[in-house]
DNA sequence: AATGAATGAGGTTTCATTCAT
DNA sequence: AATGAATGAAACCTCATTCAT
């Protein structure tokens, strides 16, 4: 019965906010945002549905606070710690780390997915989808630059969109058809078109 | 002052539920389909509320009649007349005429989209993707196995899911970016791509 | 091709209205009187819902209309051609006239109780009950008058009373319970009791 | 300040769906299933619409709710203390009690009446209906069997079938014509006759 | 920090009724 | 006389949010 210090209260708070964002984010990505309830989360994290306003403003702000918590997860996707290693070489680890994201964070991502293709509530993600610009294509670019430096900036910027929308591509038809996508087998096949187009 | 005649109301009827389709498709499209309200239809279509239950039997209902009419823009991405075409110009054909059909019927395929990541009303979508599947796929099957003839299925398969990821991304991406995202170019590039393969 | 005359008109309007109000009590009977719908009907008589609106000011109306038909029902219950029988004669025949109409007008008596029974309704219903009542009570009242002649009026009032809840029970039990009720056994019975208790 | 217990919540919730179930049955009562709102019956008990969902999954399940709290109403009816009694003496009994419960459920079976009349929600009363079924007819058999002591079984039901119609019939009555209506005279007047037959 | 009772705005749906033809 | 397209009031129901305890 000692009396908590305030550092008890903080951790206790943290850790009831995670236990919440991580019930909402599989309640989110299973119904989708407006078919998810407030209740249905409550139940999942095994509180009640009042605590969530203790936490949360709003709905809305539970969802914001999700991918405000998500850019580590998009942080891991980018992480290339040797920074020696070649184009190619950074490609295949991008491609590592996207793959094991997107089986790791399934339900992060299948959320993000449907959040940032419906209309009304995708500006919730502005904030990551910037961060997404800031970080992404930069990276992007400057591997692209290296891999073909022969050309000019905006057949760059071509082959950087295109290497993005074949990663989303990819995002998008692994969370809709789930664990049957051969997603090793279609990491490989791309970056064998990458390698044989170095030469 | 004569009566109208079952043609007149045929037609009436074709017009109106038409008119409905088309507004539903934008709102829809705009606000996504839990945030569309039936009042915004109503309204958008200039009609009351009371005569879109007056051609359907819920929201629900509507939102499938859309995609049932929407057969035919996915038929025309496919439509290659020219038999004789070798692989690549296959491939050229579906790549113009998938871009022609993004831009044309923006936003039908930006309604897809948020219907197809939205987990509940997804299923709405069973009887267009299951004609996705069996058309386009074999199609495609028989494209890339004239492509890489020396080729196992498992490996056409690849190339297929890489292909339709391919697609399915830069689809994805246009929506969400919009205007501003160099379509043309990508498609270039892209075919330029699998022409400098096929050597 | 030769011009309908006047009756010819009026005879058709006679025959159409007849066969809306005779599909209207059997609709109402079948849904009640708020599940049954408009429509309903007009499917039912073959006729268009407008058409019924030409007939009848409303819903409301067209029940009216069936109750304001229904005086024939009831006066044949009523029927004792021989006025020289005496009261148990005369309560057999009154029986036997009630149990051939709860079988012949089976749908309307039907309606009749569950228009009845609804408070919001009922009223609709004024004329007729006034009309039973200026009829049936007095009639009852001198049956039994006769029949125990040396009880004072409110003691042949209380009889009148109990006969017609005998009667309203009967009715109400066999629309209810339907075809298998035992309505002559039950008919029998009564008549058995009352002259039983003539002696 | 302390918060609130679960033995407080539940007392809560008793009070509020009881006040829920006693307003709706006073309006249902009043005008009909269908033409009582939902908002008549939260008005009457002072709380939003919103609770009533709260308790009870529909407007359906309201009524239903009414019914299953409605078989101690009915059990009351048929409550015989003393088992020495004679037959007749059961009989005098059952009419008491039934006449009581007239008095004082009169808003029950006002609404009891108006739902069995009602051909599309009377399936709402079936278990109900079969609860009467299983328990009245058994008790109603044995004492019209002890009065009757030398009939067959086929007589002894229709004396049962008569009795109820007999009840049905005064209660129909009672609940459409209201306070006028001599329940006391007419019950004196029905054990009398049951009484004469007894010799 | 924690609960769940209570609220009410807002959405879908029904259907009697009107009206142009 | 006849049709059925079109309207809109009114009902049911959901659920994010507030609040007393």
């Amino acid at each position: 019965m000692t009396p908590r210090k305030p550092e008890d209260f903080a951790s206790i708070r943290k850790k009831s906010k995670q236990s919440i964002i991580k019930a909402a984010t599989k309640i989110f990505a299973k119904y989708g945002f407006h078919n998810a309830s407030i209740v249905n989360i409550a139940e999942k994290a095994n509180i009640s549905k009042g605590l969530i306003y203790h936490y949360f403003d709003s709905k809305d702000d539970l969802l914001q606070s999700i991918f405000s918590q998500g850019f580590p997860f998009f942080d891991e996707i980018l992480k290339i710690d040797n920074k020696d290693i070649n184009a190619i070489g950074k490609i295949e680890i991008l491609l590592d780390n996207f793959v094991k994201s997107l089986q790791d964070n399934f339900e992060f991502w299948k959320l993000y997915q449907s959040i940032v293709s419906n209309p009304t509530v995708s500006h919730r993600l502005d904030d990551f989808k910037k961060y997404y610009e800031s970080v992404f294509s930069p990276l992007l670019f400057s591997i692209f630059s290296e891999l073909y430096d022969n050309k000019d900036s905006v057949q760059i910027q071509t082959e950087v969109l295109l290497f993005a929308a074949l990663m989303d591509g990819v995002a998008f038809d692994f969370i809709i058809i789930g664990e049957k996508y051969p997603l090793e087998a279609i990491k490989k096949n791309i970056l064998k078109k990458y390698k044989s187009m170095q030469k």
